[in-house]
Parts: structure tokens; C-alpha cells; sequence
DNA sequence: GATTCTATTGTTAGATG
DNA sequence: ACATCTAACAATAGAAT
């Protein structure tokens, strides 16, 4: 299996940009949640996007 | 060089949670405005600590 | 205490069910 | 459309400077 290398750009494929969203967000919010773990701290991430809006907030409200 | 697995908790030592504050952030800012770019979307990490607080906004406003 | 190094772990693009 | 897989790629913990 060969991946290209993805150049920092918008997506224009409907259904790639979409994934890449699904995937990311989730990523990102591991991410958020992690830190606000390992340093006792309070995150809050937001995304409006086409699909859904989200905001979240570390430690959970 | 050995690295132990590190547990998702509070990091107790100072510097060591400081260090890992400012390497996370910035992986999290770098992560944000890639799934700003890639999916045309705006976005926006808020993080409070002790050392600094940060609020940023993709795409920059 | 900031910066750089790198072994290792973690994320994800594209493929496939 | 959604879930899972995994090679390729990226983030980072701990050490070194």
C-alpha cells in the first residue's frame, strides 16, 4: 500500500473532506482531553462545519 | 535510550508537566489549522493554565 | 529552562469489507 | 454511508546539549 504524501490544502473531494473531518476531529479531541489530563488544565475545542457544529470543553462541565 | 509508556494522569512533576504543556500545545495548534485548511472550516482551541493562557482561531480572523 | 535529538508511540490516508 | 485495517507518516517522552 502507497500513500501520497496529502499537500496542506483544501480537500476538494466531497466524501475524502468528510472523512478527513471524522477522523481528525476525533484525533483532536483525544488530543484536547489528554492535555487537559496530563496538566490539570481547562480546554475547550470548537469546529463549525458543514456536517455539525461541535464545542467541547476538558474536564467535562 | 528506553522510554516508559506514559499512564493518561496528572503529571505531578513541575517541569516535567510544563514541558509536555508546551510540546502538546503546540502539536494541538499545528493540528487545528491543518483540519481548518483541509476541510474549509473554522475553528477555535481554548487552553487555561497556570503559565499562560491561549485562545486561537482558525482561520485567522 | 530552552533547544535539539531520536526511539518509540500515536495518528491517519487510502484501501478494503 | 460507516467500520476496520495497516503502511506510512507524525507527535512526543525522556535524554542530551
Amino acid at each position: 500500500m502507497i500513500r501520497k504524501k496529502v499537500k496542506l490544502a483544501y480537500i476538494t473531494n466531497d466524501s475524502s473532506r468528510k472523512a478527513t473531518y471524522k477522523k481528525r476531529k476525533k484525533g483532536l479531541m483525544k488530543k484536547m482531553s489528554e492535555l487537559s489530563t496530563y496538566c490539570g488544565i481547562d480546554t475547550c475545542a470548537i469546529m463549525y462545519s458543514p456536517y455539525e457544529s461541535e464545542t467541547e470543553f476538558w474536564p467535562s462541565p
